[in-house]
RNA sequence: GGGCGAUUAGCUCAGUUGGUUAGAGCGCAUGCUUGACAUGCAUGAGGUCACUGGUUCGAGUCCAGUAUCGCCCA
């Protein structure tokens, strides 16, 4: 299926092939394991990652694109392996922030949650998240991910309906689903309770109010003159206050505690209590208990048998005080009370207060605890479950750091309040007869009777509210796959292999599967948590669209392709920390994928006239390597070694760097540079020059392979260029990742002592401003164990040094008897440029840059010694350090005395 | 108040069980139409690894503390 040469443009442009390469994937049916085209074997354990379902409202950001990146490359780099992968996509239903995208566009067009009823607003919301959800999914096969689009999962489908039905059923029956009355977060803005991690502790300035509360004479009933004065934040609720509390070692009111105070406008007598809670400091040291409007307060009301009025409503309006502040906006209410206060004398005085108020994720309004009739999850045995599993490595969290925060949460987490007052989402399958009894039912149709009572069906009304979108989140790890049921990719892909997210979402995210897959499964739902870092603008804000300081994934996807996007995201992240994100990086992955396309044509391009273009890829004749081949197939080598490692420990950052430098810093910069001479050379053995043609086409083979989970589209189109081997797929999607090769330790240490040659000729030639064009002759001297790949390796030596003619001498006496110029001392090599006799400017420079290397050469030579002469060194350290240091002490000598000797002539 | 992270070249960042000379990209300087690539090639300058102590033969790396910035929880 090699495609031929010719079609490979001159420059990168990757608009112009990656839509093509993903037709064919799609085509070839290859991202499915079970796909037509998957070469999957099924003996191997299946990996598999879950999708964490963006938001079908929102549109696809930096984020998601990275997550899709790194989601994506681990299944690619799995499926390479053989191992049946499976990536599963989905999308989540998000119903508060779906219902508040959509809320603002009905008011937009003057229409409201109310005006349409529950029955329109659900089928508005239908369509208006059909139209999002193809763009979220076009979004995601722009950036090359390789899900298997046919197992696509929505949290409102059916299958996750059900599951939804029947966990609740089973956590219901364990007694670990309950129905109570509680204090939930309430937010008057989006007429729901929220959960407490969507409730945002802001700070702000406020202020204490201090109120005079008169005492009731005891015998009489009637108010004194004589009063308690408290202090606090929210005078409205005082209409709902069923006592005053002081501390009980407070003496300023020792005497007060078990006498009654009023509350004004309701006229309620209420006791003065002693209670530990209480700060003496604050304000004056009394405090008014509103048990039914604030967490501490309940708190103190339980304590103390206290009533609990309700005195706001869902859209915190004053009601049910039978006052007229009755229907006022809670601050409204605020305002008039307090001024009523104030014309009868009570109100003593106030003072700006720096506090905290917790405000809605969603809508920003003050959320208002609120004493709710709701539907709760038990945490504290999952919880304690999810631990045990994290605890025992089961399922490990990465980086490890966030165990710890992981403990914490999970150790303080409270009961789960799974309901909300929406209409987008899956209704809670509970029903009520007139009775009040409660029955669960995991039948759509609901329960034939109250399971209490008997009363008949039809006098059973269902709850009207919906699931916190949380909690089918928890359950798609194993919903996606067809729980309850027992399908068999249940059995297969259960359960999962990574859940990949932002360390921002572990709450939302993984507790919750975690808690709930471990409960209804038996098992965690996945052995590795990897946690992304966020993703920040340049100047490290985060990115918003307010700010205006988004980077469009699209665009850039356009501008410079896919690879680029994904590999630069990759390339400067490291788990769990967030990361700078500017184009610099994109252009930079950019140039690097220019410089693999141009090398993979340089290579099609050298194709010796004696193999046919359609030749199957075969290995290199091994009687025919030179130095330089053993050399490529050794770094190539070397490098499937160490991107294997990087790979099982999660280190992408680190896969794309040891692939960039392997690339562009290696092969192309001395395997294809050193190989070009050989393979223009007429007059070489056929079978040399192929030789090193399969040699270059072999590692190229391999770092396609090596890259592509990262740059799938360019590896794929390039691939498809170049010769495959006779038991090679035609999609490098599905070809096997490279098995690790023979280190060739001789040919590394050789090569790399002429490359530093070459480098340093290079570098005096330089620095003495010579021509870089002039070809000067070259005089050198190798040690006698460089001499074979010296001679190997001469005419590359003397293109690449620009050094010609080439003479080696057999002793450094010689070499410095027969030639004049610039000294070159590299190691084992020693060389000698021929500027001409009398140019006197660079042999100054010359001069001016051995001194400066025999000043370097003498500062590590007396370190090297320091080392040495140190006693407990020598006899302390592992003796392979001690010898490595020995041996690099007689190297600086050596070179100290060489550049000295060089220095006095 | 509790916890976590960051601090390494002008900028953005790597640095994986402590071990030769701390790396990369961008930027900067100098020079190159080198028959794959100017989205390039060659060469170079640039770092007291935030600070203070400690452990160790040896610390960017481990420990304690300090400072600045950021995040999470209460």
């Amino acid at each position: 299926m090699t495609e031929p040469t010719g079609t490979l443009a001159k420059a990168y442009v990757p608009a112009e092939f990656e839509h093509e390469v993903y037709e064919r994937w799609l085509a070839a049916d290859v991202f499915a394991p079970d796909g037509a085209g998957s070469t999957a074997d099924w003996s191997l354990p299946t990996f598999t990652i879950i999708q964490p379902p963006p938001n079908v409202t929102g549109s696809l950001h930096l984020g998601h694109a990275q997550r899709t990146t790194v989601e994506d490359l681990m299944i690619r780099h799995a499926r390479m392996t053989g191992r049946p992968a499976l990536f599963l996509p989905g999308l989540d239903h998000a119903s508060i922030a779906a219902q508040f995208v959509l809320d603002k566009i009905l008011a937009g067009e003057g229409e409201s949650r109310a005006s349409l009823g529950r029955e329109r607003y659900l089928e508005r919301m239908r369509a208006f998240v059909e139209a999002t959800r193809t763009q979220i999914l076009s979004q995601q096969r722009r950036v090359g991910g390789s899900c298997d689009w046919g197992r696509l999962r929505f949290t409102m489908d059916e299958t996750s309906s059900r599951a939804v039905r029947e966990a609740f059923l089973r956590l219901y029956r364990k007694g670990l689903a309950y129905r109570a009355e509680a204090l939930v977060n309430w937010c008057p803005g989006c007429r729901t309770s929220v959960s407490d991690l969507e409730v945002i502790p802001t700070p702000e300035t406020g202020t204490i109010w201090r109120i005079r509360y008169h005492l009731v004479d005891e015998a009489t009933g009637q108010p004194e003159a004589a009063s308690v004065t408290v202090a606090t934040t929210r005078p409205e609720t005082l209409l709902g206050d069923t006592a005053v509390a002081v501390h009980p070692g407070d003496r300023r009111y020792a005497k007060l505690v078990g006498r009654r105070v009023r509350i004004p406008f309701v006229e309620r007598d209420v006791p003065i209590i002693a209670d530990e809670v209480v700060d003496p400091a604050f304000g004056t040291g009394a405090v008014k208990i509103t048990p039914a409007h604030d967490h501490d307060d309940h708190a103190t009301g339980k304590r103390h048998d206290l009533a609990m009025p309700t005195v706001l409503d869902d859209a915190a309006h004053v009601a049910n005080t039978g006052t007229p502040y009755d229907g006022m906006e809670r601050y409204r209410a605020r305002s008039a009370i307090l001024e009523d206060l104030a014309g009868a004398g009570d109100l003593e005085g106030e003072q700006a207060h720096e506090m905290v108020i917790g405000r809605c994720q969603r809508s920003s309004d003050a959320v208002e605890p609120r004493l709710k009739t709701q539907w709760f999850i038990r945490t504290a045995p999952l919880a304690a479950a999810a631990l045990e599993a994290t605890r025992g490595g089961r399922t490990a969290i990465l980086p490890e750091r966030f165990e710890k925060t992981w403990e914490h949460w999970m150790t303080t987490i409270r009961d789960w309040n799974v309901s909300r007052q929406l209409w987008w989402g899956h209704r809670i399958p509970a029903w009520y007869c007139p009775d009040g009894h409660a029955t669960v039912s995991a039948e759509v149709a609901g329960p034939a009777a109250c399971e209490v009572c008997g009363a008949e069906a039809v006098k059973l009304t269902q709850d009207p509210d919906i699931f916190d979108t949380w909690f089918s989140s928890g359950l798609w790890p194993f919903s996606t796959l067809g729980w309850p049921d027992q399908t068999e990719d249940l059995g297969r892909f259960y359960p999962g292999s990574v859940m990949e997210t932002g360390y921002d979402i572990i709450f939302f995210w993984v507790a919750r599967m975690m808690m709930l897959g471990i409960e209804l499964l038996g098992e965690a739902p996945f052995h590795t948590v990897y946690l992304s870092g966020l993703i920040r603008d340049p100047y490290g804000q985060k990115m918003s669209k307010t700010k205006g300081n988004v980077v469009d994934p699209l665009g850039t996807i356009d501008e410079h392709g896919a690879d680029a996007l994904r590999f630069g995201l990759v390339h400067g992240a490291t788990p769990g920390n967030d990361q700078r994100f500017g184009m610099a990086k994109v252009e930079n992955a950019r140039n690097f994928a220019n410089k693999l396309w141009n090398a993979t044509r340089f290579v099609l391009g050298a194709r010796p006239a004696s193999i046919p273009a359609d030749a199957h890829r075969r290995a290199p004749d091994p009687d025919r390597l030179g130095p330089a081949e053993r050399w490529v197939r050794s770094r190539a080598a070397a490098t499937v070694a160490a991107v294997d490692k990087a790979m099982a420990d999660y280190a992408f950052g680190e896969v794309t760097r040891l692939l960039y430098d392997a690339i562009w810093g290696e092969y192309c910069d001395w395997g294809i540079e050193l190989a070009k001479v050989r393979l223009a050379d007429a007059t070489l053995d056929d079978a040399d020059r192929e030789a090193t043609w399969w040699t270059l086409v072999e590692a190229l083979d391999t770092y396609l392979r090596l890259l592509h989970p990262v740059m799938p589209f360019i590896t794929e189109r390039l691939w498809a260029s170049t010769p495959h081997a006779a038991d090679d797929p035609a999609l490098l999607i599905v070809a096997r990742w490279p098995g690790v090769g023979e280190r060739d330790e001789t040919a590394e240490a050789e090569v790399g002592a002429l490359v530093e040659l070459v480098r340093a000729v290079r570098n005096a030639r330089s620095d003495a401003r010579l021509e870089p064009a002039a070809w000067l002759p070259l005089d050198v001297f190798v040690e006698p164990s460089l001499a074979p790949s010296l001679e190997a390796l001469r005419p590359a030596i003397e293109r690449l040094s620009h050094g010609r003619p080439l003479r080696r001498h057999e002793t450094l006496e010689a070499l410095h008897a027969a030639a004049s110029g610039l000294a070159v001392i590299a190691g084992p090599a020693e060389a000698i440029v021929g500027t001409g006799v009398a140019d006197a400017s660079a042999a100054t420079a010359d001069r001016a840059r051995l001194e400066k290397e025999l000043a370097d050469a003498e500062r590590l030579w007396d370190a090297a010694r320091g080392r040495l002469a140190n006693e407990a060194f020598t006899a302390r350290a592992p003796a392979a350090i001690v010898d490595g240091a020995r041996a690099r002490e007689a190297e600086l000598a050596e070179q100290v005395a060489r550049i000295r000797e060089r220095l006095a002539r």
